[in-house]
Parts: C-alpha cells; structure tokens; sequence
DNA sequence: CAAACCTACTGAACACTGTTCAGTAAAAAA
DNA sequence: TTTTTTACTGAACAGTGTTCAGTAGGTTTG
C-alpha cells in the first residue's frame, strides 16, 4: 500500500514548491514586500492551499530560516578542515562576513528578523545550538593550544561572535551612514582584521 | 501680528501630542502592534490628520528615532566627565548594552529597525554621526594616552561600537536561546568584561 | 459688519495585508 | 457503486497605510 507514502512525498513536494517559490520572491523583492497572496500567484495556487502547509507566515519564514542555516552550514564545513584553531576561527569570522554580505536577506532572516523566532518561543533553537557549537569548539581548542589564555569558554565565544556579529548587523540595518558608501565593506573588513589582531596582542 | 507664531507654535504642539502618544503606545505594545489608527485614537483625532503632520508612518518613527537619540546622549553626558579615558570607554560601552535592557523598544527603533532608515536614504545621519563622534574621541584619547596603540581611530572605534553592539543585537533579538534565559543578561555583562580585559591585554 | 478666503480637520474610500471557513470536486476506501 | 476522505478554493473578515473631496470655523479683506 504505497499509497500513504506516495502522498506523504506529494506533500513533501508542494512544501518545497511553495517555499521556493517563497525565497525567490523573498530574495528578489525583500521580507516586507512579499504577501502570501504574492507566493500563491507564483505557484498558481489559492492563499488558503498555503495555510494547508504551514501554520502562518511566520511558520513558513522559519522554515525559511532553517534552509539558510543548512546553506550557511554547507559553507562552513570546508574550513573545518584548517587545522591551526586560531586560523580556523579567523576563517569562520571572515565567512560569517561575507555571508551576510552576499545573502543580506537571508542573513536577516536567520540573525536578526524577529518574525522567525517567534514561531518558536518555548522550544529551542537547533540550528543555533550546532552553530555556536561548532564556534565553542575552536575556541576551545585555542585555549588548549595556548593561543588563548583560559576562560570560560562560552563566554569567550560569545563574545566573538558578538562582535563579528555586530558589523553585520550594523552594516545590514544601515547604521554606517557616517562612512561614504564605498567605504563601508572596507570598515567592515580592516575592523575585523584589526579585531583579530587585538584578539591576540590587545590594542 | 503673532497668529502666524501662534498657529506655528500650535503646529508644533500638535506635532508632540502625536509623538507622545505613538511612544506612548510603541512602549507598551511594541512597534509591529500599534497602528495609525491605534495612534489617532489615542488623541481622538481621525488618523488622517496624522497625514497633516508626518508624511508617512516612517517619518513618524524616524522623529522618535531622534528623540530616542536626545535621551541617550542625555544619558551618557555624566560619563564624559570621567577623565581616565579608558574607565570612560568602558563605562560608554556599559550605557549602551544597559540603555538597549532598559529600553529595548527605543534602542531596537535606533539600532536595528529598518524602517526609520528608510525616510533618511540620501540625507546623512546627523544623530549618528554625532553619537559616533563622542566614540572616536575618547578612542582617540586612549591612544594618546598611550593605553592603545595606534591605529586608525574610525577603524578602532567602529571595532568597538560593532563588539558592543553585537551583544544588544542578538540579545534583543532573541538569538541567545542557547543560553538560559535566567543567564542570558549575565552572559552580555560577562562578555562584555571579557571584552574590555582583551582591549587591553589580549585573549 | 459681511463676504471672501484659508486652514485644520474628517469620513469614506482604495488597495492592500494575514487568516479562516464553508463548500466542491476528485481520489480512495468500503 | 456508494461512502468517506482528501486537497483545494472563493469569498469573506478584520485589519493595515494612505489619499482626497468635502466641511466647519477662524482669519483676512472689501
């Protein structure tokens, strides 16, 4: 009876067809732009057919979130490969970057759009949790090396990627007014450079 | 012949009666959740005559976004008569991450939110600019004083601006669910410390 | 003072939004 | 073949930001 599996993959399908439908149109014309009605006309269908397989908007952004984490993720797995810890962090840092830099919706959606998190309030975050594994992790073995002095580790790699992080969203959200335009991917890059530096020797 | 002050003067108030009450509301209930009608209510007026005052939503958000700048630099002009310019780096960078707690509405339409951005897009950003000013300063004075060495000051200081902000950036956007919540506050004031000793001494 | 003008304001509309639900046609099970 | 289940939709609801013709009342002019 290969019935109910058959429709379980037809339902798997129309998931896919509508959330790609979905990123296209998202990456194209941005999160605040696009409408349920716009992602039903992309796949010919009617808006109700898209609450048959996700519970909101906000659902089908998560779902969204989650693809990116799975790209972001792919990404990264190269520089896993690097085996000195410190230049393997410096390698993450630069990709976080450049990341946000070439995928800035995407990159929205997966650190700084609220909409997606509020889909899962209560439970936690999977995708977060691997991520910031894999950055606790190098940290730790920095320390191990003695690249770093010990500290609390997560602490430590919080603080990291706070400051990695605080460019992105700085530069996303359009805060760099006060450097010219053409300036500003440069800002970005020399303050992480300079950040790694005063990671090792202070400033 | 003061009618003309006086009407301007009527204009004005008119102007602080809707943003007093728009903060009022986006306080309380957040900005996705408050309408122009929500606001038009609020003072028994009809939500066109909003249109009389702000050109769109966005202008009305980008005024607040400037009020919400007086208070900050409020908040910060005791600490500028710290003289030992690092304790007063650092005690800047813990306004920040506390002002972003404290008013996290506020700091989010500030820092983060697109929309306020939106009605500047040409036109420079003099609240920034200016709060960003008082940044490079003190960083400047730092090395100076020899406490860091010398670098590029705008790259310096953005470095710093963009570490502290990541924290207030993941943290109001709840992107720390990897942590307890109860731990959450702590992890950024810890990190933030942490950040401070590695300014001056390394990892 | 009366007539003209101007200004502040509003009701109603427009074109959207996310979301729900009764109803329908086709596929599956009985 | 009949019944049941499934997948889908049109239409509606309650909301959004925004615009605009129309109006009442204060201001200026003849």
């Amino acid at each position: 009876m290969g019935i109910v599996e058959r429709k379980e993959r037809d339902r798997e399908e129309m998931r896919k067809l509508i959330l790609s439908a979905a990123q296209k149109l998202f990456l194209a014309n941005g999160y605040e732009k696009v409408s349920i009605r716009n992602i039903a006309d992309e796949i010919e269908y009617s808006p109700a057919t898209i609450y048959l397989y996700f519970k909101d908007k906000n659902d089908l952004l998560f779902a969204l979130h989650q693809r990116g984490f799975v790209q972001m993720v792919e990404e990264f797995r190269p520089l896993l490969l690097i085996s000195d810890p410190f230049e393997r962090l410096v390698e993450m840092g630069r990709s976080y970057i450049r990341f946000a830099v070439e995928n800035p919706e995407l990159f929205d959606l997966m650190f700084i759009m609220n909409a997606p998190m509020d889909t899962l309030e209560k439970k936690d975050w999977v995708e977060g949790d691997q991520a910031f594994g894999l950055l606790v992790q190098v940290v730790q073995e920095c320390m191990d090396t003695g690249v770093f002095r010990k500290h609390n580790v997560e602490a430590t790699a919080m603080m990291i990627w706070s400051a990695i992080h605080g460019y992105t969203a700085l530069f996303l959200r359009k805060r760099l007014g006060m450097f010219p335009e053409c300036d500003r991917q440069t800002v970005m890059d020399d303050g992480f450079t300079l950040f790694c530096q005063t990671l090792r020797h202070g400033l």
